[in-house]
DNA sequence: AGTTATCTGTACCGATGAGTATGAAAAAGC
DNA sequence: GCTTTTTCATACTCATCGGTACAGATAACT
């Protein structure tokens, strides 16, 4: 299977890599096609031959980032075996990916395009399910460890899934700011420390019987 | 003291807050000029007589924001008299601000300019700067309640800190997804709940004889 | 009334945005 | 060697970007 015409000049694979590093660096509205042209090393009618226009890139872009970037963190840690394995290994997985010294810090599925133009609302809009979509996946993983004891089963998988949603997408913002691995690792830590399903006790992973908004004071 | 020329037409304020909806709803970048003349109900050469250029103006809303929007949560929440209260008010207050009926979801301080263009390098870093002097206040406030006897001596304020902002700066993603203030406030209570000052315990407020990253597992 | 100072509206500026037409170049198939 | 097919490079399109020149309008001050 050899191509016909003349051959490209440019390994596809190594240019998208390039694109990725550029879209997470500066998101989408943030990256011209001149800033897409000069760091793949094509030009731009090759761009556009070999991807589509700039929005079908970006989302080849991401499609490239769930396979090898922080993304790829959260089908690892859904295989761990216990519910505080899932949330370990995907806190201290994310923490130290959007870390990576050769990479851009943060996620780019958090700011490829937090806020945006008209123009890029259909990529904001992607983003956002993506987004949605991780923290569902994490939602039934935590339900099938209530299922099998793992959690109590009182447990809310809602509230617990979505707190962690919170604490990966503050850590991204946290990263692009210029945290250090460590210092997000000692957060992690933190976290992980307080984690309920690590006291063994279900108090507060529900509300039961309390009511949201209804706890009691520590003064 | 009259002004001596033709009156204005419009009010500065009220213009600057529209302005500063605008910018809080698609970002620095986002936002064209034709979008802020059309909400501000304007034309371009009365809004560069009165606020500057661009950056200048978003400078200006920014201010604005400080006083009226989200981040003036925190100024109340400082003043709180334990550690505790501080971080009661300041989440609850956030997540409360952050999905105002009538205002954009989230936080312009982290939906400003979060990534972006080089054009928008200096907006980025001034949202940084305002990120960070937010944790470094909060941190001193909590290094005060150790001071106080309000938190264990052995407490790390620096990772307290920043694991709050982190949670902050998490539900401004959050809300900008779409989710409700009662699911932002579940994880509040969840969060509080979990606040180590309400069990009268320090053990989850360092690592004390540990070490960052040496921590028993739950299994 | 006349002067001066400021604001408004239109119409414009050069620069840059994304996307493309076109012809030369380089390979395979015959 | 010639045709066919695909890529490459230059140079272009039109729209929009942020920012401004200029003339007419409207007020206070004298």
């Amino acid at each position: 299977m050899v191509a016909k015409g003349r051959p490209r000049k440019f390994d596809t694979n190594e240019a998208l890599d390039k694109a990725l590093i550029v879209f997470w660096q500066r998101g989408f509205e943030g990256t011209s096609l001149s800033d897409l042209t000069e760091a793949m090393g094509i030009n731009r009618p090759s761009l556009y031959a070999a991807f589509g226009d700039k929005e079908t890139l970006f989302r080849r872009a991401l499609d490239r980032y769930a396979e090898v970037g922080p993304a790829a963190v959260l089908h690892g840690a859904l295989q761990q075996p216990t519910a505080r394995g899932v949330i370990e290994h995907l806190l201290r997985g994310v923490a130290e990916a959007f870390t990576h010294p050769d990479r851009p810090a943060g996620c780019l599925v958090v700011q490829g395009a937090l806020s945006c133009g008209e123009t890029a609302e259909a990529v904001k809009q992607e983003l956002c399910c993506r987004r949605a979509s991780a923290e569902a996946q994490l939602r039934e993983r935590l339900e099938r460890a209530k299922a099998e004891g793992d959690l109590p089963p009182d447990a809310d998988t809602a509230i617990l899934s979505r707190y962690v949603s919170i604490v990966v997408k503050g850590m991204s913002v946290q990263a692009a700011d210029g945290a250090s691995r460590a210092e997000l690792l000692a957060v992690v830590d933190m976290v992980l420390n307080c984690w309920p399903a690590g006291r063994a006790t279900s108090e507060n992973l529900s509300n039961s019987g309390k009511g949201i908004g209804v706890l009691s004071r520590a003064e």
